[in-house]
DNA sequence: GTTTACCTTGACGTTCGCGTTAGTGTTTCG
DNA sequence: CGAAACACTAACGCGAACGTCAAGGTAAAC
């Protein structure tokens, strides 16, 4: 049995803290690829290194990495807008950064408002598709319902002698 | 003022029985190059034709391509899972095409299974998508009520006289 | 120290879902 | 009839979102 390689650098009584490439992929269910793609395209910031070059992901990343995968196949925004979406999340770091005592109070409420409209758009877009959704289910179970009638039609036409 | 063209041929009384490819792409909102796209990916069969050879729609292949479009942009499926469904659902037409007497009831009843069976499988993919969607919903609603929160803090320093 | 597994950066290829000419035919208006 | 408006097929183009080599460098195991 191969020993599997483990992160060089953990720091020290935390497991788990950096992950490489491919532990990444194999987490999320993306491809390496996918990952340098995602990078390249800004989705995800330039993850910190190792003296080699091999790239180390922390948990945050991972995160990250589901939530773009989430808001591409479920509800199926591009990668540009979502790129957008992320970058607004960013405003949370920048404002926790932006903290140096109350100095630029009114930027640092700009920034939580930012945050905040992209969000409820967001939510906004995922009423619509919900409220779509709902439409599409009824219309569907309707149908299975119209199914069910034929089929229970054809039963009674069988129990019957001959026509 | 130019006169709109009216659809050629019209069966007599009924109004709008036929249109043509232009005005099907305005009411739909797609492009004619798209509605030949659907059709050469059998999306869509192929509609009578007028003698010079223009392509004929029916309102029946009107609600076709609004479906086909809500598939799309509303669940994410690909044209290819897509073209599975609507083919599933022509299976109803070939119904009642079959009902020649009670010639072959067996095969009526398989018909009809798969048909609901595939319907049945929309539903989940519905219901999948609809528990995601929730999900995300709560999350981004979690993270508007923090934003509040810190806009509340901030006024909340703002009343005060100073640090 | 060499094997082996894992990583790196290019860079070209692919599939999807159409867009966009190009060149030609058809139908309706006046 | 001719001019507009509309349609036809064929074929090339394109952005998005990766896949897939190629040619190496690196880290851990033995």
């Amino acid at each position: 049995m191969t020993t599997k390689r483990a992160p060089t650098i953990e720091p020290a009584s935390q497991e788990h803290a950096y992950l490489q490439i491919g532990e990444v992929a194999e987490r999320t269910g993306v491809t390496q690829r996918t990952l340098r793609f995602y990078e390249e395209k800004g989705l995800l910031k330039p993850p910190s290194r190792l003296d080699g070059g091999f790239r180390l992901y922390s948990e945050d990343d991972v995160r990250r990495v589901e939530e773009v995968k989430r808001l591409q196949t479920l509800l199926g925004f591009t990668l540009a807008d979502i790129k957008d979406m992320v970058e607004a999340e960013e405003i949370k770091s920048q404002i926790k950064a932006t903290y140096r005592r109350d100095a630029e109070v009114s930027e640092r409420r700009a920034k939580i408002e930012k945050a905040k409209e992209v969000t409820v758009r967001q939510v906004a877009v995922i009423d619509q598709k919900l409220a779509a959704l709902l439409d599409m289910k009824s219309h569907l179970e309707e149908k299975v319902t119209r199914y069910d009638g034929w089929l229970q039609h054809l039963d009674d036409l069988a129990s019957l002698p001959a026509g």
